[in-house]
DNA sequence: TCGGCGGATAAGTATTCCCTTAAGCGTGAG
DNA sequence: CTCACGCTTAAGGGAATACTTATCCGCCGA
């Protein structure tokens, strides 16, 4: 019984399958499967099957959880309670939506370096909306920027609105059909995470899966809805330039412009982190808010790294 | 970080020094030194240094170490509340001290699992009295049997008495001078430990150690001491048929004949395991209590089991 | 009925654990 | 001083972990 195992457990039990929990450790499809299997078989459990579409609970695996996931967050606070003080650098391991992550998570964090952060080692992983909740309850992440998340009763985290922008439909030149519904969408993955908020405008809007392209980045996206391809979701204040320069000109639909805010979400503040603590005071400042409404200005687009679901620290 | 280097190091800190960690965990001493490095290494921080006689916390290991006690706990938690149900059999692991291990533990396991506990699997280890907390505490153990345990405001533990004796002196034919200081005290290895009946004994005796001899068992100490070696120490009612027999006899002194009172000690209710509970509850059935009284009823001594200091179970 | 999706399994490998014996040091007691 | 005691390090071996790729199996939907 390891907690690499205990931690693998928890994943595949919250996010309710094993492929999602191997693409939130960055780990393959069998390597959670396995650890599962040395885990069921030191306990003579189950502990989940697969029921048809998600992994199920048996109850023993329902009593193990609870003890299970508290084992796995006392493990990252051992490594804090070790750290604070002592000299060493407090760590903030944050994760970011897709969107976030492309545009803002870099400049941000280093900027936060830079400033207030000095003795902050920080690192950022992507994450979809659904993973946050149990990748900050089990202290896998000390915070999370992206979507607000609806609070479940159990696990005791906040959400505070950090920026707010609002969403639009943008395209090229190309006319459009007249339904929302036949045109071709072009999104990032972000805009297939049901609970992102560019997930929740498709659903809004009713567009099938079929008229949905997915691009390996939103940049990628508005750069084939400019070439005519079809249409793409944008945070406004992220494509003003290329509005101005009349390569994507925004549409009206039913559901756009949308209200759209960050939410920076973590522990409760007596669970939290010192150094989420210090982050979360840091995205108040002047100096953020500057970062996350012109992020590019002086970073070399080089270092946007490639979208790894979420980067697995220890 | 494991959750057996997390073990060591709650030991060691708990104890007071490595070799009594090795010594309870039934590994060798460096075996304990090389977990604690390689989570000094891990960790950053020296967690226990050694200062003069025993070992002291560094500020990071006080803070490490109720983390780590509790991982440790829920660790075995997490077992318990896998099998319950399940139809697994419980798990008794009970620790005793040496007189209790040498002629009564085996036998009242014996009945115990005869009896009530067809169902839950029995294993017993001897520990000396300061170890009993520890051991309890961390869940290395559900039940302890042996002198009563002064509790400590933090664990919450309870000790019942579940058997009252009274511990005699003996000796063979011999004289013997004036002063018990001169006399030679045969004991076993609970003579050694400060915490039992037979240490306090003897400390209250003012014994020097150089006039003590460390036998075996306490049988052999009895053998040596029919044999007019020196003096020994016994509970009255293990030692009435040498007495009558004539190889021994009881010697006063002034702290002896003394009352002797065997206890279980166990978690506090809410956080006792149930098989601690089922044999708790035996302990005071007539049958355990006769089986107490005369233990040599119908166990062949051959069965009786070399003292290991501590027997682990993983 | 056939793909396809998701989970389990097989086989192989690098790494880490965990324990041993043997030997090296620091410190305190005689 | 010297010696014993206790902690640490070194070296080595066996087992378990943790990951990979490749393959198989059961189930659901078209």
């Amino acid at each position: 019984m390891t907690l690499t195992q205990l931690s693998t457990f928890v994943l595949v039990a919250r996010l309710g399958s094993v492929k999602a929990a191997a693409s939130a450790l960055g780990v393959s499809e069998p390597a959670v499967s396995q650890a599962l299997a040395a885990l069921r078989q030191q306990l003579g459990d189950q502990l989940v099957t697969r029921s048809g579409a998600s992994m199920r609970l048996t109850p023993a695996g329902m009593r193990l959880l609870p003890i299970a996931s508290q084992m796995v967050a006392l493990g990252a606070d051992a490594e804090a309670a070790v750290r604070v003080g002592k000299g060493a650098p407090g760590q903030l391991r944050l994760v970011a939506s897709g969107t976030v992550m492309e545009f803002v998570a870099t400049p941000l964090v280093n900027a936060f370096a830079e400033g207030k952060g000095e003795r902050i080692d920080t690192s950022v992983g992507m994450a979809a909306a659904d993973e946050m909740p149990v990748l900050l309850a089990n202290r896998f992440a000390d915070a999370a920027l992206g979507p607000n998340l609806i609070p479940r009763p159990d696990d005791e985290m906040v959400s505070e609105p950090v920026f707010r922008t609002h969403l639009v439909v943008v395209a090229g030149a190309t006319r459009l059909p007249g339904n929302p519904r036949g045109w071709s969408w072009l999104v990032d993955q972000t805009g297939t995470d049901p609970a992102s908020d560019s997930g929740r405008l498709l659903a809004r809007l009713h567009v099938p899966e079929s008229r949905i392209r997915v691009f390996g980045s939103q940049t990628a996206a508005w750069a084939a809805a400019a070439d005519g391809t079809g249409v793409a979701i944008a945070p406004a204040h992220l494509v003003t330039a290329r509005l101005r320069r009349g390569e994507l000109r925004v549409v009206n639909t039913a559901c756009t412009p949308a209200d759209s805010t960050w939410y920076l979400t973590t522990l409760c503040p007596e669970r939290r982190s010192i150094a989420a603590e210090t982050f979360r005071h840091y995205l108040s400042t002047a100096a953020a808010l500057r970062v996350m409404r012109e992020p590019g200005s002086g970073v070399p687009p080089s270092k946007f790294r490639p979208p790894v679901y979420v980067t697995l620290w220890s």
